[in-house]
Parts: structure tokens; C-alpha cells; sequence
DNA sequence: TTGTAGGCGTTATCAG
DNA sequence: CTGATAACGCCTACAA
């Protein structure tokens, strides 16, 4: 049993080194600056008490954390799970740490949430989307605290974003179904209150549709909560309308899985029966059967890129760079081209 | 464009608000103490200044910061995504803050993890399984840090755990596809260095086989990383050995997902031509095709109790109690009986 | 009910 | 290269 008493601090370490306090703090942050053999004694007296140093002091006294807060909408499926990685990969290369929660879509938790991480001290915050009160962007400002969004790319936005256009990525996925022949087309979205991403794929498939000479109030739209079952449920419900969708567009991967397994309850096969398409392309896509066909994101790049401009708005003290990645369409077998049959 | 330089500390609120520091922190930590005008006046400095308290200096001071730490495995699967969800959703309830890191199974990765929440203050910590250095353990007990083990049950570890016996639990679904008529069994597990649950699960199957009557040396063990593809790899390789196997046993949902695939590209029918069975019960198990027969894991129930007692290891000031959930088998359609046919 | 003041563990500045 | 020492922002006895 090692001994007991409260955590060694600077000052143990410091008296049995025979040092400065100064001097062991020395050692800690920059070696250099201090002689080897004093350098050994510190060192040794750190690990014979097993000296961590204190987050909260240290903090509080450097005025800065090497610590950078995300906030995602969701940790129950693999949506974000990769650019997140990456996101923390990249930080880790760079000497910060990475606090992730999860708002569970809410906007509520997500306020929460950014006053948290904020009091914590984070260096920098990543958000999702755009789609917040301008309150929780003027708390941002106020506290001076750097905030990139990502898995969204929008000028107009009152923060710097490293994403792709969901809007335009979305009407190439629609307008390529529109070519090979559909005609009647349906869409399961997750709910796009508080959440531009699943607007702006709403928006893209409308746009596809007006530019192709179909009348964009003919679509056929549900919105659900993000999830596979939900996701069935609307389904069954589209392919009871009057005249059947020949595609059902979906919001994200999670919700064409669910469109596939409504499809199956119904004894539908896709795509001869009836087409599917996802959007996000995560690992569930692929491993799916039949494959969708859905929009690539670039999520590892997406993630390492928002690492490297966090960071460098954080110690160079600028405003942040939007930077544009693109999404592309990944062809599988969900999706039965009319024409060419 | 609101106010510009720094933030607001207690001292300006207090200023503004004409009392004293000590009333305001009264305020903010327990309204009771202060009566109802001061209270009211100190409320609408706090709003006018956009006031945050300092995380840093308020840990520091009262030396606990409700927050507490979780450190799992990987992310960018769901295998850990919903326990940890109903762990943070419990702890939320009872005012605590979970952060969370992921070590991509790695062991120096998670001890820095470990370091780095304890330096950070967390009250306390959860960890997955039990395999770890001593010296961590040495660590932990030294600062005094509350520490609980989910995922897994021993009562032989060094902290308490919440989990399942993932040995028994692997023995009864070996069982059973015995049982079932299958003689030839091979397994794809992860990597069972540093993770307990693998090499219990693989102990489990060798059981199995030895309580009826099949020599465990025959078993194929193939290990892997935890990744699809590796999965498919695997399959096709144990499917090379003479006698085949009629059944693969996955050490997780997603190396079966990957068996699936791996079948898939040889052409071999699931179940008719060669059983898969997984572990888990994530929702790809349901979501598949053959659906996974699997081991259901009681994920939001052990993250719930996991958050219960250690908020109450924290508050109570006392030893954690282990508890032993109970994980069942499901049976979906990827396994043949060989018997009934 | 409210105010005063000491201390929490580091870092950083400034001398030596 | 090393040592004093003043912040950093808040909490909490203790006193009034």
C-alpha cells in the first residue's frame, strides 16, 4: 500500500529536490532552461513522489489549458465519430487535449455544454452546423474565446467554417436520381429545427427538383429524430402514399438503414422495388446490404483540418479562415437507375 | 459588437453589484445564504456582465470540480456509445460533468489519459476492464482518486467493477451453438493483450468445448484488431483450414460484421454454409443481414449504475461496490442449427 | 445576512 | 542558470 496523505505539489517536489519551486517548474514545462544535473535531482524527486502537477493551478496561473472542447450532436451512432477522431488525432500531434460531450441534438444541453467547457478554460471550441441563438455567439465573443464549426461551410455564419456545402451536395445526389429516371421522389430528414445540415439537404433535393422540372412541393418529406427504427416507421408511412415514391432520399446513413429495413418489413426489395439513398457515408454504409448509395464526406480531412485552424487561431490570435471541403457522391447498390435499367 | 477585454471575474460582479465577493459566490453556489434583494441585485450584475465562474480557481479553491472522467477504448465504433451515454445522462442528473477521451486501445495512451483527468481534477474516474500496469493502480490510490471498472466483472481486480462475466457469458453462446450440432469452431477475437474482455470471452469458448468433450486446442483462433476489414480477412483465412469450420465465433459485433463480409466474398451462405455468431448486441447486430445472433450486453443499465456509484464513491467518501449484470444471448438468424436443421 | 482575509498550486517576472 | 515573489479567481472559515 503506498503511502497516503494529499497529492505531492510543487513545493514537496521542490524541498526534497533542494530547489526552487521555480526551478521545478522549470522542468516540467521547458527542460532546456535548466541544468542537467539539477535536472536529475528534480527529475528524481518528481517520480519518487509520483508528482503530477495540478490542472487547475497551473491553468490559472499560464492562463491557458492546451485543452480544446467539442461538442457533438450525438455519440450513439458513427456520424461523427471519425472527423472526431481525426480531430483529436491532430490536437494530440499539436500538445492539446481534447473534451468532447455530447448535446443529444438538444439545443439546451449544447448551451450548457459551451459554458461548461468554456468555464473549464478550453483554448478553443468546435460546434456543428451553425444553427445556434446569437446569444450563445455573443457569450462566445465575450469571453473571447476562438469557436470553429464544422460538417458545414457557411460565409454568412458568425463563425469561421471547415465543411462542405450540405445544400449542393445534396441536389447533386438528388439531380443524379432525377436522371437516371426517378420521378417521384421522398425524403426521410432528420428534424431540421436548430440543425442546418439537415436543412440544407432538404433544400438541395427542392433544388434538384426545380431544376429538372419537377415541382419541389411534390416532395414527399418526413422528419424523424436520428435514428434506424424512426427511420423504418417513415418509411412504411411513404410507401403508403398515392403515387408511390420510386427513391427514398435520406437524411444520413442511420436513417436509410432504417429506410432499408422498412423496406424488408414491407417485402420490398431495393432497389428493384424501390431505390434508397444515404448521405455521410460512414462505415454502416458499406457494410449495409445493398451498399448505399450516399454522399462521401471527407470526415478524417474535415477533422485534421479544423485541428490545424483551431490551433493556429488560438496561439497566432486570429480570426479564423473558412475553408470549403468537398462531398462526393459514392455509387452502390441501392439505387436502381431507370433508364439504362 | 459587444464589451471588449476580459472576462468578467467575481470581483467586477460584486463591484457592480455593491457587495462583497464572498455574496456573490453565496449567490451563485448556494441562493439560500442570501437574502432576496441582495440576491436579486447581485443576479442582474451577473447577467449585465455575461459573468462565468472561472473553473480553474473555483476547483482550486473548493478542490472538487463534479467532474469526472471516462476513458474508453475507441470511438469510432458504437461498441462503448451507449453505455457511456446513459453513464453521462445518469451523472448529468446528479450534476456532474462527464468528460471523455478514447485511447485507441492503446495502453500508453490510456495511462497519459489517465494522468491527464487526474491532473485535471476529475473526482473520479471510469475505466474499462481491468488490464492495466500496477503502477496505474499505485497512481490512483496515491491521489486518491475514486476509480470504477465497467464492461467487465472481478471481484479479483484491484477497483471495483460494474460489468458482466464475459467469460460465462461466451461460455453459455459455445454452448449452445454446440449444443446446436457444431463441431468445428473457430474464433475471431481482438487483440487479447491489455483487454481482459477479449481473452475472457476467448477462455470462455475453450470452456465450452472442454465441458463437452471437444479438445480447445482444435479451436482456430485467429486475433485481430477491432475493424471490419480485418474481419473479412480473418474469415477467409480461417475458411482455408482443413476441416473447415462450420461456425465462427466473434469476439464483438463488428469483427462478425466483418466475418459476414468476408463470407460474402467467398460466396459462402450465412447461415446455410457457415454460422457467424458476435458479441454485444450493438444495433448493427439487428441492423445486418443475416441479423447477428449475439450475447446481449446490458449497456445502459451498467452505465447507469457505473455513474450511481461512483458518485456516491465520490460523495460518500467510500470503497466502490461491485456489481454483476447479467448478459444474455440473442438469437437472430446467422447461426444454423445443425440438429433441428 | 454579510464582509474580511487567507490560501489553493502554478507560472512568470525580475533579480541575483 | 536559479531563487523570491506577485499574481491568477474563487471559496470558506471566521468575524461582525
Amino acid at each position: 500500500m503506498p503511502d497516503s496523505g494529499p497529492p505531492p505539489t510543487l513545493d514537496d517536489v521542490a524541498r526534497i529536490a533542494k530547489v526552487s519551486t521555480a526551478t521545478v517548474s522549470r522542468c516540467v514545462n521547458d527542460p532546456r532552461l535548466v541544468s542537467r544535473p539539477t535536472r536529475e535531482k528534480v527529475q528524481a524527486a518528481i517520480n519518487a513522489l509520483g508528482y503530477t502537477p495540478n490542472f487547475a493551478a497551473r491553468s490559472m496561473a499560464a492562463k491557458r489549458t492546451l485543452t480544446i472542447g467539442a461538442i457533438i450532436p450525438t455519440m450513439e451512432n458513427a456520424i461523427f465519430a471519425r472527423g472526431v477522431q481525426a480531430f483529436q488525432e491532430e490536437l494530440h500531434a499539436r500538445g492539446y487535449t481534447l473534451l468532447i460531450s455530447s448535446s443529444a441534438y438538444r439545443a439546451d444541453v449544447e448551451e450548457e455544454q459551451i459554458r461548461t467547457l468554456v468555464a473549464r478554460g478550453a483554448d478553443g471550441l468546435l460546434l456543428i452546423g451553425h444553427d445556434r441563438d446569437a446569444a450563445i455567439y455573443d457569450y462566445l465573443e465575450r469571453q473571447r474565446v476562438p469557436v470553429l464549426a464544422a460538417w458545414s461551410f457557411d460565409l454568412a455564419a458568425r463563425i469561421p467554417s471547415i465543411g462542405f456545402d450540405n445544400r449542393r451536395a445534396m441536389q447533386s445526389l438528388a439531380e443524379q436520381v432525377i436522371v437516371a429516371g426517378h420521378r417521384r421522389l421522398a425524403m426521410i430528414s432528420a428534424s431540421s429545427a436548430q440543425n442546418d445540415r439537415a436543412r440544407m439537404r432538404i433544400y438541395g433535393v427542392r433544388d434538384a427538383m426545380a431544376a429538372h422540372g419537377l415541382d419541389p412541393e411534390t416532395l414527399e418529406l418526413i422528419e424523424v429524430s436520428y435514428d434506424v427504427q424512426e427511420g423504418a416507421d417513415a418509411f412504411e408511412t411513404l410507401m403508403q402514399r398515392q403515387p408511390r415514391p420510386t427513391i427514398v432520399l435520406c437524411g444520413n446513413d442511420v436513417l436509410a438503414v432504417g429506410a432499408l429495413r422498412g423496406a424488408e418489413k414491407l417485402g420490398l426489395r431495393v432497389p428493384q422495388d424501390v431505390s434508397v439513398t444515404g448521405f455521410d457515408d460512414i462505415e454502416l454504409a458499406q457494410v449495409v446490404r445493398p451498399g448505399l448509395t450516399t454522399v462521401h464526406v471527407p470526415h478524417r480531412e474535415m477533422g485534421r483540418l479544423a485541428a490545424q485552424e483551431l490551433v493556429e487561431m488560438i496561439e497566432e490570435k486570429r480570426t479564423g479562415r473558412s475553408q470549403e471541403l468537398t462531398a462526393t457522391i459514392v455509387n452502390r447498390a441501392s439505387v436502381l437507375d431507370q433508364v439504362k435499367g
